[in-house]
DNA sequence: TATTGTGAAGCCTTTCACAGCA
DNA sequence: TGCTGTGAAAGGCTTCACAATA
């Protein structure tokens, strides 16, 4: 297929398939039609075969896709084929659980460091929850640690107060990834990016469709 | 303007709005154009004011909003001018972290049960976190417990493989609503609602901009 | 024969541009 | 005058339908 730009939704799509590829992949399923991919992610099937076609072929007609083979595509496709270095900002109760969280170590994530505006008082939190425990750091030292572990991505775990001036300092580190958890939306500039997962928004959501449907 | 479907997009940024607006009332600015409000969410002027469209009009021309009514009128069609009780089913890590996150007061969102397969082992770790500890009760308990507190939402804090079932419980409790943690898709039957929070994608997709880009 | 890959149609959302109005 | 409300245009995404082919 000729070269167009990549919607946003075929990226978020691709991560879906990854997950339903994964499964299967564990479940020794070989082999893998459009059909079947559509139906477990809930979407079309010429959705699929659409959002693959952006960046090339990858099945074989009148049979579908290889499941180990697809799987490896999406994940070079997205990124996912190496080690991605996380910071968490913000260790209270959700930077904590992000801690030890323990999906990312599935996913090549992985949280090289934490950092809180008061490093001694949490120190307990993280250890007890940790077999192998992260030293929190006072905030003030991101910027040198940044540089010396190499840390691609910032969590944000702050209050939305602090979300903000949090993104901040992390742009001036040079973390070009953000991905925000308090309920506010931040910004920054070109050639750094920030998600906002805005969980709150999603309850909103429930209520409106529960209220109205 | 004549009535239409409304678009889930649409339904998201109301609640974007919703949080700017609570911002701005506490800064007592008492008048907003969509101008401004747009700049503030980083979306187009005209599309707030076709978002608003939808559901009247509730603007002054020449003029712009006024921020405490147009607060009341979004929260009204959101349906948060009311409480809505929660449980939260899963108390690791997440749902502890979750249990005390006090975005949810403000907001009207109340938890009022915690779930567990193994509630003697959690109890520790939240009344050590609240000042009001809620009992956590094993999940058998489910379906009795959510009619008498009168649970409309579900939070699943579990690990991945349980989330269906889990789900599956919610639903034969007639919990219309469901907000999913874990990261994968749940499915549920029509009349009722599930949103899954899939924060494991927003960092797939920062991963694919950060590689990309 | 079964399923992929894709042009074209259809649908939905966003943006423009300006009439309408306080 | 300045900003809202909205019809129409533009843009983008999804789905259809079928040619291509292993």
């Amino acid at each position: 297929m000729k070269y167009s730009k990549i919607p946003e939704a075929t990226i978020r799509r691709l991560s879906r398939y990854s997950r339903c590829l994964e499964e299967m992949d564990e479940k020794r399923e070989e082999v893998v039609s459009s059909a079947q991919l559509a139906t477990k992610c809930s979407v079309n099937a010429a959705q699929v075969r659409k959002d693959f076609a952006y960046f090339g072929e990858f099945g074989i007609r009148g049979v579908g896709y290889y499941v180990k083979d697809l799987l490896q595509d999406i994940k070079r496709i997205l990124g996912l084929n190496r080690e991605w270095r996380m910071a968490v900002i913000g260790v209270g109760n959700l930077g904590s659980a992000l801690l030890s969280y323990k999906d990312f170590l599935k996913q090549n994530y992985k949280i090289v460091a934490a950092f809180d505006i008061n490093p001694l008082m949490v120190i307990g939190r993280v250890s007890e929850k940790l077999g192998k425990p992260v030293e929190v750091l006072h905030v003030s030292r991101l910027k040198d640690v940044a540089k010396e572990r190499k840390i691609e991505i910032g969590i944000i775990a702050t209050p939305p107060s602090q979300a903000q001036s949090v993104a901040d300092l992390l742009v001036e580190a040079e973390v070009r990834g953000i991905l925000n958890f308090a309920p506010t939306q931040i910004k920054v500039p070109k050639g750094y990016v920030a998600k906002d997962v805005l969980f709150t928004n999603a309850l909103d959501n429930l209520a409106y469709l529960l209220t109205n449907y």
